[in-house]
Formats: C-alpha cells, structure tokens, sequence
RNA sequence: GGCCCGUUCGUCUAGGGGUUAGGACGCCAGGUUUUCAUCCUGGUAACAGGGGUUCGAUUCCCCUACGGGCUACCA
C-alpha cells in the first residue's frame, strides 16, 4: 500500500505572496487534490531578520482567495504541528549533532569576517572560494582542531555553525519528475552551514528535517531550488530517511526584457503582480480579477494539458493535472492574456451577481438612489457585460442609462447631424410620445413602421437618435437602451438635444 | 568566473525520426450588428546556429550561441 500524499507549500514569510509563488502553491495543491492527498502550509521563518510582520495573514488570505486553501498549518494543525519553524526551533539542535555524531558534519568558528577575506582574496584572483575538501583543513573548525580545543571553545559560549562535510568523489545520481535523472560531482559542492550560530537551522536542515517529520511524499518548488537538490538529497541519506519525490517548478520571467518576473515590472507595465493589495501595490483582487481567471491562467502558465483546452475550472484542473506535464523552461508573464480570462469568466457570471458587484461602485460614486432598482441594475448590466473585461469597465459603459449626456461626441455630430435632422427628431419624440407600451419590442415596431411609413430611411433617424440618447455612437440595441431609460426621459433626451445641437 | 537547468510563431504552448509543424493570446482583414463592443470566418507568424547518427532530423547525440537559476550563518 502507498504512503498518502502529502506535500507542501512552504513560503519565508518576508513579504507578500508573488504570483509565481501562488503558482507554486498551486500546483502543490492540484497535485495534492488530484492524488487524494493534504495540502500543507508551513512557514519557514528561520530568518529573524527578514521577517515582516503580516506576511503570514497575507498568505493565508492569498490562497484563501484563490481558493486553494491549505489542509494543514497555523491554525489548523493535524497533530504534525507546529507548522512555524520558528515555533519548532527547539527540534532542529539534536539532528545536526546526530549528523556531527555519524561524521556527516562539523563545527565550524570562523568568523563572517574571516569568510568575507577568503572569498574576497579568490575573487582577486579570479578564483572562487568554496568552503569544501579543497580547503576546509586550513579553516577554523573541527576537523582541523584537536577535539579538546573544540570542546573548550564551545563550552566558553564560542559562536559556532555546523557545517555539512561534503564527502569527495562521488557521483550523486539525483532524480526529478519534471527533469529527468542528473548527475552531479560532490567535489563542486560546499560544506554548507545547517545551522547557524543564534541558535537556528538555516533553511536546508529545518526544510529536510520537517518534510521528513511531516511525512511530505513530494516537493513541488521552484527552480531557483535545483541547485540545492544535491546537498539534499544527501542530508536524507546522511540522516538514512527516505526522501520525497522532487519537482522543481520553472520560473515565471518578465513580460519585457531579461529576468524573472518582479515587482517592478508590473509597476512598469501597469499589471498587478501580488493577488491581493500590499502597501501601495493593487493586487489581482482589488484591480477587479476573478480568482478563477487568475487560477487558469497561472495553472497554465508551464503546465498543459496536452489538449487543446484552455478554459478550466479550479476542479476541472484538479482531474487534469500531473507534473509529468510541467515544462522546463521558464515562461514569460502575458497580462494580455490575463484579461482575455477575466473577460471570459466575467461573461459566466450571473447578472445578479455581477449587478451586486457594480451596485458597489455606483454607490462609491452617488449615482445610485431609489429609482435603481435591482432589475434596473440587472438589465444594464446584461446588456453591456459583453464588452467588458472588468466590473470597473461597467461605470464608463453605461453612464448614459444613469445620466443624459452633457455633451456629444463632435465627431458623430458633423457625420450624422445633418440639414433634416432636427425635424427628424422633433417628429421622433411625438411618435415616441403616442406609444403607450415602452417595450423595447413594441418601440421598434412603431418606430419601424413610422420610419417606412415616412419613407425614412434607417440612416437617417437611428444613428441621430443614438447620438442623443447615448452621446455617442455606441451601446447595445438602441430601443433596449430606450425602454430602459423610459418614455419620459428618452422623449427629454431629444428635446435636450434640440437646444444644444444647433 | 564556476556549477546546474533550459531553447518550437511576438507571447503561452502541442507535437515528435517522414506532419500542409496544431491550438490559444495579440495583431490584421472580412462577415454579422445600419452604432461600438461581442460573436463568427479567414490571415500573419516558429522548430537558435553548426556538426554528427540516419535513406530521412525540428524530433536522437555533440559543440557553440543565447536565456535562466544558484554560487550567504537568505529563503
């Protein structure tokens, strides 16, 4: 019988959530889900100084929104709690000296100093210094003092590290799903510190030791990982644990020019980069995206299908997923595209809801008072809908159902205001004055039938009337716009026209 | 610099020893709507370069170029 799967999302909370880091969180999630698996949240706050307070909610709330929450983690533990590093700091000591124990580490003393001299003086020469066999008997640890003198300096409450002894000349053969099989020579790699000297793992060992205590089967995340994947691999080998199946993610890059993607370009290019608003950056909520847009087009952005389906639900993506299918070079941010989803998810809403949404803004503005109705809202709102892309597009779409116009296009005006067209429009508003039933239907046949009756042609009295009606030579079905706005204010309407059009 | 990973239309990508190299976004054109948008139809446009292997390579191998990541007592 196989293990459930478990995996994890486990970001340092020093800031808000990048997108690609959603995306990350993501896939862990649709991998979990797919394979009947948890979804956890740890967070990986070994790093005092980088911590930023808020980070954490801002997290929680991010995937909340995107609507992968987590199974497991602050505040909704399952018994492999705590799921803070910080709040598990006590766990970290005793398995860097089970490692010291079995030879697989050491105590290291020199100073940040000192280590700043070493790379300083190689890089002079054109060299690189690599804390490794190559030089670690010169350097001030363990393994090049007598044990005494080791003990001594840790008991006089010396600041120490402890390193992981890379052993020489092997041929590590690690292994990923997305990636294929590598092989990497363990004579490149450098003793790196596992724990520091205030006390803390640094990220290697706490990451090692909590995916191991938290039973994680598979490790979804991102590339910039994959150099790491070596000194990990070891350290399951070193503590004799089995260790989880590896995938790492590729990047998300810039839009424009060269580099993964950053805060910077979306405050360039005007496009959010964080789901929700930090400080004085909008986020993918408050611009007026729908989590749902959000979710497929990040879903995929580096994964397919292999179909030719583009549009998914958040369930649907689930069913589909795998990351055999995840490719491996990075993939550059479209906000285009972004859109092109939001528009298209914006069209499945219901007209309530969306009319929900729009009462929102109209009340932010003052326009909204008792003769708005909900259906008044409704029917505006499933008029214009198919031009919009955005909630916030439905202001400037359809001001004129709330407002006559104050002033008309100039352009349209010299191309439809023609020598005839006030007595057209004088004679428009006593037809429209004798209709009794203000249907849309029923104002288009009488309409109709006058225009022919008259041997009008449409040209004539249509783009005219649009033009006083809306303002402009836009908008949805002309006698839809009418019998909405009503009989009153649409014979109102021409009759304004006719003073400021001369 | 060193190490690792990658490279198909402008972008996201499918494909994979013999294909008219497929789809989506964008862009362009036509149609519908006597408006605008939507929508429909069509078009534009790609296998980084050089060597192999092979009857045949975009697909497999090598090299180069380019891109990316890592190279902290950060994650």
């Amino acid at each position: 019988m196989s293990q459930k799967v478990r995996v994890r999302f486990a970001p340092s909370p020093t800031g808000p959530l990048h997108i690609g880091g959603v995306r990350t969180a993501l896939f862990n999630y649709l991998f979990a889900k797919k394979n009947g698996g948890d979804f956890i949240l740890r967070i990986e706050d070994t790093d005092q100084n980088r911590y930023v307070s808020g980070a954490e909610e801002y997290i929680i709330e991010a995937l909340n929104w995107c609507g992968i929450p987590f199974d497991e983690g602050p505040g909704k533990d399952k018994s492999f709690g705590p799921y803070r590093q910080s709040e598990r700091k006590h766990l970290y000591k005793k398995y860097a000296e089970q490692l010291i124990q079995k030879g697989k580490a050491y105590y290291a003393f020199d100073t940040s100093e000192n280590l700043d001299f070493h790379r300083k003086d190689h890089e002079a020469k054109g060299k690189t210094f690599i804390y490794n066999w190559h030089n670690r008997l010169k350097l001030d640890n363990s393994l090049s003092l007598m044990p005494e003198e080791v003990e001594k300096r840790i008991d006089s409450g010396e600041d120490f590290v402890i390193r992981f002894l890379t052993p020489p000349d092997e041929k590590l053969h690690l292994s990923d799903i997305i990636r294929g099989n590598m092989e990497i020579d363990t004579n490149i790699l450098d003793d790196k510190v596992l724990f520091k000297s205030d006390g803390m793992p640094t990220y290697h060992l706490a990451n090692i030791v909590d995916d191991h205590l938290m039973q994680i089967t598979h490790v979804i995340r991102g590339e910039e990982w994959l150099p790491s994947l070596a000194l990990h691999q070891q350290l399951y080998d070193a503590f004799e644990w089995r260790a989880p199946v590896f995938a790492h993610l590729p990047l998300i890059m810039k839009p424009v020019g060269k580099g993964k993607l950053s805060k910077r370009d979306g405050d360039k290019l005007g496009f959010p980069v964080f789901p929700l608003s930090w400080n004085d950056s909008k986020g993918y909520r408050e611009t007026g995206y729908f989590p749902e847009a959000v979710v497929n087009f990040l879903a995929l952005l580096g994964w397919n299908p292999g179909t030719e389906q583009e549009l998914f639900s958040l369930n649907q993506l689930v069913q589909s997923f795998s990351l055999e299918r995840v490719n491996k070079s990075g993939a550059r941010f479209d906000p285009e595209k972004t859109k092109w989803y939001n528009q298209h998810y914006l069209q499945e809403k219901s007209n309530s809801e969306l009319a929900q949404l729009f009462k929102a803004t109209l009340t932010q503005k003052g326009i909204l008072n008792e003769s708005h109705n909900n259906d008044f809202i409704e029917n505006i709102v499933s008029l214009i809908k198919e031009r919009a892309t955005f909630v916030s597009d439905f202001w400037h779409l359809s001001d004129y159902f709330f407002q006559a116009p104050k002033s008309y296009n100039e352009k349209a005006v010299k191309k439809q205001w023609k020598e005839d067209t006030r007595s057209i429009m004088k004679q428009s508003a006593l037809i429209l004055k004798g209709i009794d039933d203000f249907s849309s239907e029923n104002v288009e046949t009488v309409v109709k039938a006058w225009i022919a009756e008259q041997e009008l042609s449409f040209g004539k009295v249509m783009p005219p009337l649009r033009l006083v009606i809306v303002g402009d030579m836009k908008g949805p079905h002309l006698f839809d716009i009418m019998a909405l706005i009503g009989k009153k204010e649409s014979i109102t309407r021409i009759q304004n026209a006719l003073t400021l059009l001369a």
